[in-house]
RNA sequence: GCCCCUGUCGUCUAGCUUGGUCUAGGACAUCGCCCUUUCAAGGCGGCAACACGGGUUCAAAUCCCGUCGGGGGCGCCA
């Protein structure tokens, strides 16, 4: 009832007019990772409705490093994490390196800050020291779970005075700052994706705000960087979602009006458990290195959960940005499906312009050792790999998979032909047709494919082979295999990379003749 | 175990708020056909879902209750 009703006010367009009106102005959002590995696409997808939601309303769209945790926060995942959201364009308006008003944007730089709030929730009462070991609070635990109940802490050092627990620590004795949480009662929030939801406070027990270490907690620096920062909408993972109770109690605690909140629901794989390293690439970093597209990633990312309402796929940032909307990103979790990114990536890489996709696929050529060093590119070099993208582009789904095509270009090996290809080579036919455009072949400066149909003709007629016994023997002898290639793209292909130089020559057609027929007379 | 979230084709989703227009639409995957001297690509078509059980109603994918399934959380991690 309560959450029909809660939908119902987002939806209707007068309600959501004045919504809009009221909350629409100064949109502040925040991804708010911690660097303590690659980014994962998981991660990704929040980052990319915050930054969504923050392009669509015009909005501040926020970027702070969480780095309370010392084991695991690196400066290099730091540095990581900033080079793939600058990849996948998700520039943010103030953050790290970039600045705004509202920093330090790292949490390890702002522990004053957290600090001055802790005393004065411990100066009001609201928070207290306490002492209890982690053993100790391990055993409760477990009692309490082999009673079937939820663990809940007992509060039992909220008797301590504030007064003896300063000259405890002074001591040096080591304890942590607990928030007192009423431990009774009910507690509910408006979620933007999931209507409204519901907590009851006994199962909310004292949480730890300040570390023994003196580092902040997580749902402490959240709530006061969320406050101080003006973020206006958090949108996050589902795995937040039983946060919420504590967040909202520290935000009561502390005096802030909380943000509204969205709940994101995880992406997992096949196997409906988590995406992780076993379902195939889950870093941004790797899909990169596998010649996915940031827009791609970004068309597909935007996709798993949310669609547009005029049911359109292949999608550009830009159009994402005018259609997206928060209230219609999907309640359930999605499974991640690789074969869709590849059919995706496929779409945009053929929307790419002929110089972006020779510089695209530039890379992982050179890496398979085909093109030479970016110095040596002429640009004859790049209008060839222009024109050879041109029809490679339709062979593959992402750019790490070109390579494999292009060595057709550049391999003729006549050892290793395979058993078919043996028997066409052999065939009565083979031996005329190869014979006679052997003799023809070298008239010809550049072999086009006017020139090479016209040879055919000939050839046909000289030799009565026609059909396959004309064209499979001409394609061995060509490609040295017996499928894959279209000749009328090839041929062009081969004579003008001929005269190109690479890191591995490229044979033109009349070399190849030549070649076939010296392989065919050895035996 | 306890708490919270969630459940439409194999997968992502549209439809659910305002019950009838839904013999449930699209896309990926899959299968078949066409095109083609090969392989792809492309075009066309097929298969395929409202988790289950109860209500409410003339009418339920849509509203209510329950069951079951899936996920998340139960940290001095974030």
């Amino acid at each position: 009832m309560q959450l029909a009703e809660g939908k119902r006010l987002l939806h209707t367009s007068q309600d959501s007019l004045k919504w809009k009106k009221n909350n629409m102005d100064n949109i502040r959002v925040r991804f708010a990772p911690s660097p303590t590995g690659f980014l994962h696409v998981g991660n990704a997808r929040t980052a990319l409705f915050n930054w969504l939601f923050a392009r669509h309303n015009r909005g501040t769209y926020i970027l702070r490093i969480e780095d309370t945790d010392e084991e695991r926060s690196t400066g290099e995942y730091e540095e990581k994490l900033i080079e793939d959201l600058e990849w996948l364009a998700l520039e943010w308006d103030e953050g790290p390196v970039k600045g705004g008003g509202s920093g330090p944007y790292r949490q390890s730089q702002r522990l004053n800050i957290y600090q001055s709030f802790t005393e004065k929730l411990l100066e009001e009462g609201k928070a207290y020291y306490c002492f209890c070991s982690i053993e100790e609070l391990e055993k409760e635990k477990k009692q309490a779970v082999s009673r079937g109940e939820t663990p809940v802490y007992s509060g039992k050092c909220r008797m301590i005075s504030l007064e003896d627990a300063k000259k405890r620590i002074c001591a040096g004795e080591q304890g942590v700052v607990r928030l007192k949480t009423p431990g009774k009662g009910e507690l509910s929030f408006e979620d933007l994706v999931r209507g409204r939801v519901c907590f009851n406070l006994k199962y909310q027990g004292d949480p730890v705000l300040v570390r023994s270490s003196g580092l902040p907690a997580y749902n402490y620096a959240v709530v006061i960087d969320d406050s101080l920062m003006k973020i206006t909408h958090v949108i996050r993972g589902e795995d937040h979602l039983s946060n919420m109770p504590r967040q909202l109690l520290t935000y009561e605690a502390l005096s802030f009006p909380p943000p509204k909140f969205a709940h994101l629901s995880m992406v997992m794989g096949e196997d409906n458990t988590r995406l992780s390293k076993r379902h195939g690439a889950t870093s941004v970093d790797q899909f990169k290195t596998d010649g996915i597209l940031s827009a791609a990633l970004i068309n597909y990312l935007a996709l798993l959960g949310w669609a547009p309402s005029d049911g359109s796929e292949v999608l550009t940032l830009e159009d994402v940005v005018r259609q997206f909307d928060i209230l219609k990103v999907s309640k359930s979790a999605a499974i991640f499906d690789y074969d869709k990114l590849h059919w995706l990536n496929r779409q945009h890489m053929r929307k790419l312009i002929p110089s972006e996709q020779a510089k695209q696929s530039y890379p992982y050529l050179y890496k398979a050792g085909l093109m030479p060093e970016e110095q040596d590119m002429s640009g004859n070099h790049w209008e060839w790999l222009e024109k050879a993208m041109e029809y490679f582009i339709e062979k593959v789904d992402h750019f790490s998979d070109l390579p494999e095509h292009f060595n057709a270009l550049f391999e003729f090996s006549l050892d290793e032909l395979d058993v078919e290809a043996q028997e066409i080579l052999n065939s009565e036919c083979a031996g005329k047709v190869l014979k006679s455009i052997a003799d023809k072949i070298k008239k010809i400066v550049l072999l086009d494919f006017d020139k090479y149909a016209e040879l055919t003709k000939e050839i046909k007629a000289e030799t009565g082979c026609k059909g396959k016994d004309l064209f499979r023997p001409l394609r061995v002898a060509l490609t040295t295999k017996t499928s894959g290639l279209d000749l009328d793209k090839f041929i062009p292909l081969v004579e003008e990379g001929a005269r190109l130089v690479f890191p591995k020559p490229m044979l033109n057609c009349a070399l190849r003749i030549t070649k076939v027929i010296d392989h065919i007379k050895l035996k």
